[in-house]
RNA sequence: CGCGGGGUAGAGCAGUCUGGUAGCUCGUCGGGCUCAUAACCCGAAGGUCGGUGGUUCAAAUCCAUCCCCCGCAACCA
């Protein structure tokens, strides 16, 4: 059994502040963590993360303000590790990928797979937008299908024909970044091989239990089926990028996912040096096991390419990847226009306890990759419930009639042994980050301590001098089984257990507390511990979240835009192409599936009616407001089958949604007539 | 048939692997207590465990099939 644990959350990428769907993941790690160190099963205990800061995005950000991404990475790391440690949240370290022990590592690495044989060469004709002068990703290329000539597809692939393609086969691409026409370039690119590591992965994923039988079996099921190669990976993108210069191909750089992981070793490092450890003991050693926890979407990173990647190198693999699902609100994903896109800063500022949220986390999350749904009335009913009423009641209602705990532990009807008995149980639950079987294990003792203090009655006792005795037990008892719950929820509590060890003058400092009574201690003087969860701060939480996320300006006046880039000269018989048309609304409906898509019933006259599918949601929140209206459609695209149903044509409006405004002919226009 | 998760009391869930009287919390109703932060304790009502078949002495649980919900992906022709 080795002697020590390292714990990694995924690393944050640096484009965005924490939400409370980030804080899912981090506060099950840190519960994790916590607990470990509480069990005293290991020597050492490690809690690394770190900023993912590398990218495009990160490079055109710095771009936008003008400053150099290194500005961009020190805000961001501190604002990142300021949330956290606010929710209580206690990395050993917290680093970044961009620093030099990162690098080292990712030159190390990249070493070992060139040496293996595991990275070929590539000419790539990539799309490069002269003026915000990069390369251009897949997703930020558009242009038309070269199969079966639909426009404004995709990169890589079409929506209609459903042909895939490089993103260098499109007609008359463009650049979403810039609007400009991009350049075809060539450039080396240098890909890894992952298919060599097929038989490897295989046995990983479904042996030796790093994975939930149900994640292994997702993994298997979906990436390393059989008579199908592992993809390709490719790891490098040309200048200019914000990353690492690969060592022997100068002009290209890691692609950031190649050294996020890394970051994991990296930020180990550089606690190590801060701290005269050997970071080699952490990862190139078998006594320290490795668990990573991460969220659903990135599993195929940490199961597959992670793990070819230190098998490469030799170093540690992980032990665990544990994985859990996303955070929905009421039911629903964040949203920012029903204020549910939540920012760990602004449930601070609302005034909420962090123990709160730590709390309702760990009584929902089970272990598997479920999402988990933050009800926000429930959210309120169970911390009150449970941690006030429960938990907390049990030292209010009893510490204020003694000033000390009897000698010796008296007759409690077997209830302190009883939940003593249950931290095996408990343990295992926590090490399955089955927080929800513990807090239900942890409540049910919480319940038969509260009917304990009702039959005792120390309220009637202390009435009667006596039956001082006989109050002073009655209490001993009730201060002990509230002190056994705090231990046990110290993981998930750790300054509400501390201050239940101030109360009761002993410290909470192993999981094994939970095993023994205090006796003859002097009871400090009770002060509130906790208070109830205020719903009018649950509103200003939401409030906030719906103006923080709000635009500043809602309608910005068209002419304060950037003007839309002219396009190239044309000659009538282009125009004459295309065949615009008066049309009626007959009917418009809602596509609920949809985000952005709204489905109309048009009249063309004679032409007969048609069914269109528009991108105008957004303008129509009510979209039968257009029904009876007369508006502009072009009449003779060819039909685009969406998974909604088929579009038999477009309908014209000036700007984007939200801000799409519909044309209309003048009175008098009848549908079916043509635009010249 | 894109991928995944789920349907058990008004709400949120456990139980399903390993079949054996359907449970917990909140809410509701009635009662108690008045120590405690409108808290806590006792009792009651409330479920044909999404539907339909099948296996079995026995199905929430195993098998088949269908329906519905959610997340991801997709979606401005």
């Amino acid at each position: 059994m080795p002697s020590r644990l390292l714990v990694t959350a995924a690393l944050p990428y640096v484009n965005g502040h924490i939400h409370i769907g980030h804080l899912v993941e981090y506060l099950q790690t840190d519960i994790f963590v916590r607990f470990q160190r509480l069990s005293g099963t290991w020597q050492q205990v490690a809690y690394i993360c770190a900023d993912d800061v590398h990218g495009t995005a990160t490079m055109m950000a710095a771009r936008r303000r003008g400053v150099p991404e290194s500005v961009i990475v020190a805000e961001m790391g501190a604002a990142h590790l300021r949330d956290f440690t606010d929710f209580g949240i206690a990395f050993d370290h917290y680093g970044s990928t961009d620093a030099q022990a990162n690098r080292e590592s990712v030159y190390a690495i990249w070493a070992k797979l060139r040496a293996g044989g595991h990275i070929h060469c590539k000419e790539v004709q990539q799309l490069y937008d002269p003026v915000a002068g990069t390369f251009l990703a897949d997703r930020f290329v558009k242009g038309t299908c070269p199969r079966c000539g639909a426009t404004d597809q995709h990169g890589d692939n079409c929506d209609r024909c459903s042909a895939t393609y490089e993103a260098t086969e499109l007609k008359d691409p463009r650049s979403t970044l810039s609007g400009a026409v991009p350049e075809l370039r060539t450039a080396e690119h240098y890909i890894v091989r992952l298919e060599d590591f097929r038989g490897f992965l295989a046995d990983w994923v479904s042996g030796g239990g790093h994975l939930h039988p149900a994640m292994a079996a997702f993994v298997a099921g979906s990436f390393l089926r059989d008579g199908e190669p592992l993809h390709d990976w490719d790891v490098s993108r040309p200048a200019p990028y914000f990353g690492f210069e690969i060592p022997d191909a100068p002009g290209n750089y890691f692609y950031v996912w190649l050294d996020a992981p890394v970051g994991y070793i990296a930020s180990t490092r550089d606690w190590c040096a801060q701290n005269g450890q050997d970071w080699t003991a952490w990862w190139q050693s078998p006594d320290c096991e490795i668990h990573h926890c991460i969220g659903k979407d990135i599993v195929k990173f940490h199961t597959l390419f992670w793990p070819a990647m230190l098998k490469t190198v030799g170093w540690n693999l992980p032990a665990k990847v544990h994985v859990h699902g996303f955070l929905t609100v009421n039911g629903e994903k964040m949203s920012k226009s029903k204020g549910t896109f939540v920012n760990a800063r602004t449930y601070l500022d609302a005034g909420l306890d962090p123990a709160y949220l730590r709390y309702y986390y760990a009584s929902k999350l089970n272990g598997t990759a479920e999402d988990v749904d933050m009800n926000l009335g429930e959210f309120e009913a169970k911390v009150n419930a449970d941690l006030i009423g429960k938990v907390v009641n049990l030292a209010s209602r009893t510490a204020r009639f003694v000033s000390q705990l009897t000698a010796s532990y008296p007759d409690d009807g077997g209830l302190f042994a009883r939940a003593a008995a249950e931290a095996p149980a408990i343990a295992e639950a926590y090490t399955r980050l089955d927080t929800a079987a513990a807090t239900r294990l942890i409540m049910a003792a919480a319940d038969r301590a509260n009917e304990f203090v009702e039959r005792a009655a120390p309220w009637a006792l202390k009435k009667d001098p006596a039956k001082a005795d006989e109050l002073a037990r009655a209490c001993t008892v009730s201060l002990n089984l509230f002190r056994q719950l705090c231990v046990y929820l110290a993981p998930i509590l750790p300054s509400f257990a501390a201050e239940a060890g101030r109360l009761l003058q002993a410290p909470i400092t192993a999981f094994s507390d939970a095993q023994q009574p205090v006796t003859g201690n002097a009871i400090a003087p009770y002060q509130n511990l906790m208070g109830r969860v205020d719903p009018a701060k649950v509103q200003t939480m939401i409030d906030a979240s719906k103006v923080a996320e709000a635009p500043a300006s809602p309608q910005p006046a068209a002419s304060q835009q950037p003007a839309e880039p002219l396009a190239e000269t044309i000659a009538f018989d282009d125009f004459a192409k295309v065949d615009l048309r008066v049309a009626e609304v007959l009917t418009a409906e809602d596509v609920p599936k949809a985000k952005k898509i709204v489905k109309l019933r048009v009249s063309l006259g004679q032409l007969g009616e048609r069914t269109i599918f528009a991108g105008i949601k957004a303008a129509f929140p009510d979209v039968t407001v257009l029904v009876g209206r007369r508006i502009v459609v072009v009449a003779n695209l060819v039909p685009r089958q969406m998974s909604f149903g088929l579009s038999e044509g477009m309908v014209i409006a000036a700007g984007e949604a939200p801000n799409a405004y519909l044309l209309t002919p003048d009175s008098g226009a009848e549908p079916g007539q043509r635009l010249h």
